[in-house]
DNA sequence: CTGAAAGCGCTTACAG
DNA sequence: CTGAAAGCGCTTACAG
């Protein structure tokens, strides 16, 4: 920076004006007549002026800043909501603090803390995975603006914008049961997932529906990522009465158990029906093309940025719940 | 927002001191006794104080933000550029504003002047395709760090950070002609995209080196999404003479080009020969996996946020240029 | 219609 | 070692 910035002072003296006819020409005060407000523009034009919105934020005790708290942004589905976020944020005139807290509750605390320093407006948050209850109590006392997104959180002060994972269960299990499956796996996800929970439960609920007994040998827990599923579906396949289906915790463990039935000379869809959740877009272009719930990430990303920007607005208002209806998406992993 | 915020003076008026003395106690000087500094920290629990780093910087003419302006976060190359500039930045103590351009040079204009109005320190800029080339100036000019990312742009003021998109295609190129392939398409992209002219430009050199004669109707132009390359393939298969191998523009299109050959009733891998360009990590679960040049997005992204975050610290530094040397994997779409 | 003054929450010479 | 004062770039009553 050779020189320094242009403020409202240089564009004062250039047009013969005082800060505050600066400051109203700005702002576009209807109280400045023509003239003056074209000789005030000119000079802005003449200096190279540029509003500086962090000044004007701190006199006026506003911010156009929301931050966003994800548990991993290479995961298609938070990309989406993300964008999605970006998108409503924007047209709202906010703009948005992007931090990954990679399921961590520690780096999650020290990313509150600099929000708050740098003074955002409000926050989306995701709560990584083993987020202690009263994280965000401080928070809530000081009548910061959060929204909880995505995972589900048993706490009724905070607005919540997220998919109906017992739903979306429910509508998974009960298609593949429709196509005939009684030995039904779930596989992938740590249990201390919330959204996880509330997807056992619906598949738990929808074998009882269909007379199904439970069996736990069925159920796999692990830490998803691109590569689970592998190890996931083989665990499973050493049972002696293997599933003949499987719902995958998300797309992302789908994926890699197609390959990890392939690895083991099993052709997915065929000799394994299968189906994931979350909708992500890459899950049409797998082969077989990849049977999902779709959770509607974009749908949920904008549900959380209208949350926070009303909030925003009106910090007294009621908390609100914004619980997406999940779509079942039918191909041929589930032997459409 | 119940209360007011909680300020130094405050804090000060808690624990009896100045204001000054509460700054110097929050900036941890020496100068300041030990019985000073603890009850003052006393007064900040007490009160539940946060400093105002917003504050702080307007005094300090200083920042702690650096904007990212991306295409689309939703592509995995670009949402793993994303994650390692985030990582990068924090280490620094710098947060990051995403925002996307969406290839449009108008929102990329309006998003510049937003990020400069909210005093971002630097920015990391990966420009839209069809950005003028002077959209840069004023910000130069103006001594904003700027660092340009991922996409060539032929201007030495500015730092660089991107892949060696000629290398790459020329690595995958000559890949497929050991391979045995003479007839190799090169699929997808938009012909304005510097990316793709230099990928082009690779496998222009590649042919020739090989003595293979360059057919243009082998080159398929079109917008990359994940569905395009079922229409690139598509066209290139009703020629006469139709190819035996494809590049494609990334790896979003060669997965897309998969399914487009399979709805052709063709075995990717087995009937055409497949590589595609990023790395991005779900190439490796595709069937048949796919080979790829990985362009190392997010060594990319450190290297772009080392760049930003050191020119900051000295504005006056020669523009450096760090071009990331890419890598061939092979898996069987290519007949691995 | 326009200007002088105070203040947002902080930091930083400068006194004492 | 600590306080009073000025100032970062803006806005906003309040005069005139």
């Amino acid at each position: 920076m050779d020189r320094r910035r242009v403020t409202i002072n240089d564009i004062a003296r250039h047009a013969g004006v005082s800060r505050s006819t600066v400051s109203l020409v700005l702002r576009a005060s209807p109280r400045i007549p023509p003239e003056t407000h074209d000789r005030v523009q000119g000079s802005i034009r003449a200096l190279g002026y540029t509003y500086n919105r962090s000044a004007a934020n701190l006199r006026q005790q506003t911010s156009q800043a929301i931050g966003l708290i994800i548990n991993d942004i290479c995961n298609p589905f938070f990309a989406e909501l993300t964008s999605a976020v970006e998108e409503a944020a924007a047209e709202a005139g906010f703009f948005v603090y992007l931090v990954e807290s990679a399921e961590s509750p520690d780096r999650q605390d020290r990313v509150l803390q600099s929000m708050i320093e740098h003074d955002v407006a409000g926050m989306i948050i995701c709560p990584a995975t083993g987020t202690p209850g009263r994280t965000f109590d401080t928070l809530h006392a000081r009548g910061l603006p959060i929204c909880i997104a995505v995972r589900p959180y048993p706490d009724p002060r905070f607005d919540f914008a997220g998919p109906d994972n017992y739903l979306a269960a429910q509508m998974a299990t009960g298609h593949l049961v429709g196509r005939g499956h009684r030995r039904i796996a779930f596989l992938g996800g740590e249990p201390t997932n919330p959204s996880r929970v509330d997807r056992l439960s619906g598949y738990f609920s929808a074998l009882q529906q269909n007379g199904i007994a439970f069996d736990p040998a069925l159920v796999v827990e692990s830490r998803p990522s691109r590569k689970s599923g592998i190890a996931d579906v083989e665990q499973v396949l050493r049972l002696a009465e293997p599933p003949t289906a499987a719902l995958c915790y998300n797309d992302f463990v789908a994926i890699s158990v197609m390959h990890g039935l392939r690895l083991q000379g099993l052709e997915p869809g065929r000799d394994m029906a299968l189906i994931g959740f979350d909708g992500m877009p890459e899950a049409e272009m797998t082969y077989p093309p990849l049977s999902t719930v779709s959770l509607h990430a974009r749908a949920i990303g904008r549900n959380a940025a209208d949350l926070i920007i009303r909030r925003i607005g009106e910090p007294a208002a009621a908390p609100a719940r914004r619980v997406e209806q999940p779509t079942l998406i039918i191909r041929q992993s589930s032997g459409a």
